[in-house]
DNA sequence: GTAGATGCAAAGTATTTGCGACAAG
DNA sequence: CTTGTCGCAAATACTTTGCATCTAC
């Protein structure tokens, strides 16, 4: 594991109150991909005095910081899972709804290519993969 | 140009209304792609009575019957476009706004043998690429 | 001490829905 | 006819914001 959120607070001269730090931990502790409800629900079982406003503030605040990843993944609402330093995409299982991370520098350089051969310098982008589970 | 939205409507057993046939009329006639308050707008000045619940229920129902695909990107607001048998993804211009669409059977592979892989059958994928002009 | 953060409730957006009137097949 | 659609307004879901209070630095 990297820096820790609260370094990149720091780093980033974001101000760290307890609410930051609760999410902040909660956040590193999360293997999946909350959206807001769910982490408000996580950091409330912490410290349930915290409001939901304070929560979608936060992450919009670690998003802007590079903290935070936000994906709108089919169906509503957005998630959130902790920016580290390997980037990665996503492959979504549309019965069971988990999240499969992976990475391929194949694919990352055809998208380049592409953005260049269109005259455009990629800045970011956007994979999701919607699969279902094989037999076999 | 392939089929028309209205035989597609028939061929799926799709009630054909006066209000799906000038929706249907101007997502044919749009190349770009409107979110559902600009087709309500451009809908509006063909028949100023329509309401904006159709439209949300139109292009659901569109969307449902592989007439019209649903995008997300950044920002908000649903946009829709008309689906043909060619398959694109797109590249967003993020100053201006702009979409371009385009085709790469070399990612497309890449994505089923990702899937693959990881023991999946692909059924769906997203991939939006956001870049700003080169100099040149 | 001061700029910025928080909690609360109210306000915004985007989208969906209940219902009585109406139209397509 | 009968089933499904429409328009309207109210409802919902998610997210943002104004304001008075409080806290990290």
């Amino acid at each position: 594991m990297s820096e820790s959120i609260e370094q990149k607070c720091l780093a980033k001269g974001v101000k760290l109150t307890d609410q930051r730090k609760i999410i902040a931990k909660i956040m590193s502790e999360s293997n999946d991909h909350p959206d807001v409800d769910e982490l408000y629900n996580r950091v409330s079982k912490v410290d349930s005095k915290i409001s939901i406003a304070t929560v979608y503030r936060t992450v919009k605040l670690f998003e802007e910081s590079g903290i935070l990843a936000k994906h709108e993944f089919k169906g509503g609402k957005a998630r959130y899972e902790e920016l580290n330093e390997g980037h990665h995409d996503h492959l979504i299982d549309i019965k069971s709804g988990e999240i499969i991370e992976f990475v391929d520098d194949e694919i990352e350089k055809l998208q380049e290519k592409i953005a260049d051969k269109h005259g455009y310098r990629l800045v970011d982008h956007k994979l999701e993969l919607y699969g279902v589970k094989k037999k076999s």
